[in-house]
RNA sequence: GGGUUGGUAGCUCAAUGGUAGAGCAGCGCCCUUUUAAGGCGUUGGUUGCGGGUUCGAGUCCCGCCCAACCCA
């Protein structure tokens, strides 16, 4: 708690904490109404108007006798002008107490600079909080990333772009939620303890039900119950919330991570495309103002350019493997090896053959697909609750859309057959396989109707929207180890 | 798990193996329309942690911790 009580810059606002207290006043303040926070005030600035409003300061210009500071929220600045003959020598000794970083209230009339700047003259001022650490540097932000993350309030206050991508991402989320629901598709929340972890391959976190005795997993998909609820009856569903999977973690992999999942009765997996692509490009119109999506660098050069524009490309499997390796599928495995070796891709670690194309398959198509393709009748194996394609029950009636050379959805014509849906899961090859989870095969049992049913990874899409480099620019809180504890 | 790079003042960054520095923030003084305000002055360091080599280590070597990137 007392730590670093020696470092001299804590130690000075401890003692204007103390000079302000006092003064018989209450440096943590309390209820405070205001006519609009900063950034409303200066968007909707109107000269001569008396105005209440509250946020941190975040910068000071001191005059001597008069002093401009900046009132920040995420909701933007504005800047406060404080003369000391207007609020008084009582509050003038108060204000030497204040710091960057102090949370204050302010009453005050609205007026234009000379420099042009809407501005409030103060008439008070009320401390509603005393920052006792200093804040990062006002021009460079924060830089570190430890900092950034462990600490993300810090990167919120000091670094706007960051805060402008979180921003985008909470209205991208908000108009996700309304396209849905305006087209009927109904919001419901399923289980995250499940006790078969199933509707993907993936390793999940366990944990103990401590009245129940029993284990439990988190689960990696909502899948299987949102398919419970198509045959209770619900025809158009959607859940938008936290899966977590066990695995590694990188610039593109959190443990916990937002999944939308909707399920349509009655439709199939070309109706779920269309709908995924007017979703995309209804959030992008409105988000970024644009099908164009440009993605820059730290100086603010255009390094990237992604293509919205409809329609998408809608390619098969097998068409795309064809187009980076024309013999493909008459190559003996053998042939197929040596054909990888060539062309350095190294698949030491697959044993299987489809696994193989696979790996061709994310190296040659999916890493270096920017603009939206979606990729058609995949491998059944890689896809065991999806509907077999009548034509060639050697894939299945899916598609999974790339963008930004990430997997950004996957769609499926839902497959509702109890029994054929039982035999998939129970010769799943390869390493990665699923539970099964007879409950939900019970459900099918009772009959769950043809559906189209589609996932899209929401920090991945907000990445491709926002031009992120990392999953952890777009999640608030990701996740870090945990720092030693100090004693 | 493996490889690479990095960790220096509150923040952003310097420093051939040879006295640890700058800008901002802070502190003091001047200034009643500034906006990265300005001017003058000034404080602030167990160089991530622990060993080693050396007359001498922020710098070289070993181990550990944390992070970023790449690979699995």
């Amino acid at each position: 708690m007392e730590e670093m009580t020696h470092n001299e810059l804590l130690a000075i606002r401890r003692q204007k904490l103390n000079a302000i207290r006092e003064a018989n006043i209450d440096p943590y303040g309390a209820r405070f109404e205001t006519t609009g926070t900063p950034g409303l005030i200066r968007a909707e600035f109107v000269e001569g108007l008396k105005v209440r409003t509250a946020g941190r300061i975040t910068a000071h210009r001191n005059m001597g006798k008069s002093h401009f500071i900046d009132l920040s929220d995420i909701s933007g600045r504005i800047q406060v002008y404080i003369n000391s003959k207007e609020i008084g020598p009582d509050a003038a000794a108060i204000f030497d107490h204040l710091d960057i970083g102090d949370f204050i209230g302010v009453d005050g009339e609205t007026f234009t600079t000379k420099t042009g700047e809407p501005s409030i003259k103060a008439t008070t001022f009320t401390v509603l909080s005393k920052s006792l650490r200093p804040l990062p540097d006002k021009w460079h932000g924060v830089q570190d990333t430890e900092i950034k993350y462990r600490q993300r309030y810090l990167d919120l206050i000091a670094n706007p772009e960051s805060l402008e991508i979180f921003k985008k991402r909470i209205a991208i989320v908000r108009e996700i939620r309304r396209f849905l629901e305006d087209r009927a598709f109904i919001e419901v929340e399923t289980p995250m303890m499940q006790s078969i972890p199933g509707g993907a391959a993936a390793q999940p976190f366990e944990t103990h039900h401590n009245a129940l005795g029993v284990d439990l997993f988190l689960r990696i998909a909502p899948e299987l119950y949102l398919k419970r609820l198509l045959v209770g009856g619900f025809n158009k569903v959607f859940e938008l919330n936290r899966n977590f999977r066990n695995e590694g973690i990188s610039r593109r992999h959190n443990p916990e991570f937002t999944m939308l999942e909707a399920y349509w009765a009655y439709a199939d997996f070309e109706q779920m495309a269309s709908l995924v692509e007017e979703m995309v490009c209804h959030v992008a119109e409105k988000i970024c103002g644009s099908l164009l999506i440009e993605h820059r660098n730290t100086d603010g050069n255009v390094v990237k350019t992604i293509d919205l524009s409809r329609p998408w490309r809608r390619t098969s499997y097998s068409d795309l493997i064809r187009g980076v390796a024309p013999n493909w599928y008459e190559f003996t495995i053998d042939q197929r090896r040596e054909w990888c070796a060539e062309h350095k891709i190294d698949v030491t670690h697959c044993h299987e053959d489809f696994e193989l194309t696979q790996h061709v398959f994310e190296k040659l198509v999916e890493e270096k697909t920017m603009n939206p393709l979606f990729v058609t009748h995949c491998p059944k194996e890689l896809v065991p609750l999806a509907k077999l394609n009548s034509s060639n029950p050697s894939v299945v009636d899916v598609y999974e859309l790339v963008i930004n050379g990430q997997e950004i959805s996957p769609g499926y014509s839902e497959l509702n057959d109890p029994d054929l849906q039982r035999e998939r899961l129970e010769h799943q090859s390869g390493g990665e396989t699923q539970k099964l989870d007879e409950e939900f095969l019970t459900a099918l049992e009772y009959g769950m109707p043809p559906a189209g049913g589609i996932g899209i990874g929401i920090d991945r899409l907000v990445m491709m929207l926002t031009g992120a480099e990392s999953i952890r620019d777009v999640i608030l809180f990701p996740q870090m180890r945990p720092k030693a504890t100090q004693h």
